[in-house]
DNA sequence: CAGATGATATACATAAATGTATGACGGCAC
DNA sequence: GTGCCGTCATACATTTATGTATATCATCTG
């Protein structure tokens, strides 16, 4: 009655089809060919007793079952990754992977300038950054290493508080030439145009908690992708929120109604029994110097 | 130069290694032979390029590099543990394992009469219970739900708060009757023996926090083991904390000094995404009804 | 509608992983 | 010391898993 276990490798293939779609196409991914994939599949399916795929003929289709089994291969797969980085490199030099996690923002804009220096010092280091709004658990070890806006509430984290980043209103200076300069609350909500998320996300609500007042704006322009919302910004498009010590390096980009500012707290958060590993220490001090640094310039030749 | 990533297999592989400390008893425990454990960790420590067992000829030695994989191997294991109980059962019945993590107090001396009428209710339900004041990760899916003492502190997670379970100072009648009864702290700390825990728990942290003229009472009894101080307690070997609601079962147990008191939070755990799970979801329900229930009887026939 | 493409499924040959049998070494009890 | 039991390592046979080749069907394109 008790099948045995499957074999671990199940586990993989599953989630390679789960990805593309097709025994093929996971076929591929997987260095396999197409009959193996299916036969893994197959002896999945007998081991867990139900069916993961509706077979057709131009590709598998998940049932409920694969869906709720979703999560748990990919749990496998991150730690499979994690485990991978932990063993590169060794324990005296600093080599091997280190996976940072961060927002788009700072992700893109922050942290190359950081890692070069970092790179520079340690050759043999391997970065691998992953900019996303998604917070990628740092206990399902998706990354070694995180910066995160919200603070960490779990015991098995290492956390270091950065400080506060501070966000203003800011436009480009060409759109200032074209539409002019809002001075009050109610000239922003009726003659211009915003840059924005295209969610309700925490710091939308964030902002409309604090400034009740702009609820109503108009936009005129919305995305998910932080770097296509700044370059909307950069283009003159519309006014959006900025990061201050971001903002200061672009002087073409004008500060506008200074009294409104939003504050974002930033921790860098490192598994605990990674403090041990060279190369996950260095990047977590260097992380911790260059965005202490970065934090300085908010009020870096702020109101004299 | 890079090798391919190590079939996932290796790794159970290696967990059963380190786990037993030498080939031939991992094989024995995973049903493969020994020449096979033995090729399975050669061929990992080619694929991490780095050794991972001393070879001895009465057993294998972990190096420093196994000790740091472990844990993600640990992770692996629970996780592929808990996929297959997802797996388990359909998702229409009320069926399949579901893995319940409690303090061995409650996990013992509470849940299994809860349990019972659930499993009288849901006869195909089978139920792991896992009685340990080690705390199981939730996120690593160790267990699908726990009993916990802290405020879970986790987006992903379900929690429902139950209450509060007083502790009070209680002997047994036997007890009693050779030593008399303490009427003050006073008297307790001179002339009585405790019994306690081994280890300096957060527990005893606590206790002394808000009890603080109870440092320097005598043990006479420490262990780790909840159930055997539970057994020493009523064997009247001395006097200890004991959850009011358990200790008004045993009308053998004397409350003394009903002044002092200490209590302990309660919530009950489980991931966000099994309340999808029947045999899940009925599991967590019977236990929030069974342990409000529980509660309730902290102050059931207390000062009238 | 014909043909190219991409999908799964099956039959068969091959390569790879596993098991069996055995040897050599070390500890432990008597 | 001797016998016994445990360990790991190696050589060889076998089973198992994988790859190759092919058939069949669906979809899209011209």
């Amino acid at each position: 009655m008790t099948a045995p276990e499957p074999s671990w490798d199940f586990y993989r293939t599953f989630l390679a089809v789960l990805e593309h779609g097709s025994l093929s196409a996971a076929a591929r991914d997987l260095g396999l060919t197409q009959p193996t994939v299916g036969r893994h599949v197959d002896a999945l399916e007998q081991s867990v007793g139900a069916e993961l795929f509706t077979r057709s003929q131009q590709g598998l289709l998940p049932t409920d079952a694969a869906l709720v089994l979703k999560p748990y291969a990919e749990t496998l797969a991150s730690t499979t990754a994690a485990l991978l980085r932990a063993a590169s490199g060794s324990r005296d030099k600093v080599s091997g992977t280190v996976r940072i996690s961060a927002s788009e923002v700072i992700g893109t804009e922050v942290l190359p300038q950081i890692l070069a220096t970092l790179q520079a010092q340690y050759p043999e280091l391997i970065v691998e950054l992953s900019p996303s709004d998604a917070v990628e658990d740092l206990l399902q070890r998706e990354a070694d290493i995180a910066v995160r806006m919200v603070a960490p509430a779990q015991e098995a984290l290492l956390a270091r508080h950065i400080g506060t980043i501070s966000l203003g209103l800011y436009a480009h200076r060409s759109y200032i030439e074209r539409h002019g300069k809002p001075e009050t609350i109610e000239e922003l909500r009726r003659r211009h145009k915003m840059i924005g998320f295209d969610r309700q996300t925490a710091y939308i609500r964030t902002m409309l908690k604090r400034y009740p007042m702009l609820d109503g704006v108009s936009f005129s322009f919305r995305s998910d992708h932080s770097t296509a919302l700044h370059n909307a910004l950069r283009a003159g498009i519309g006014i959006g929120f900025y990061q201050t010590p971001l903002a200061r390096r672009d002087v073409s980009l004008v500060r506008l109604l200074p009294e409104i500012e939003l504050s974002i707290e930033t921790w860098i958060v490192m598994h605990e029994n990674l403090k041990t590993s060279p190369r996950c220490r260095v990047t977590f001090d260097a992380l911790v110097a260059g965005l202490l640094d970065y934090v300085k310039e908010n009020d870096a030749g702020g109101r004299p």
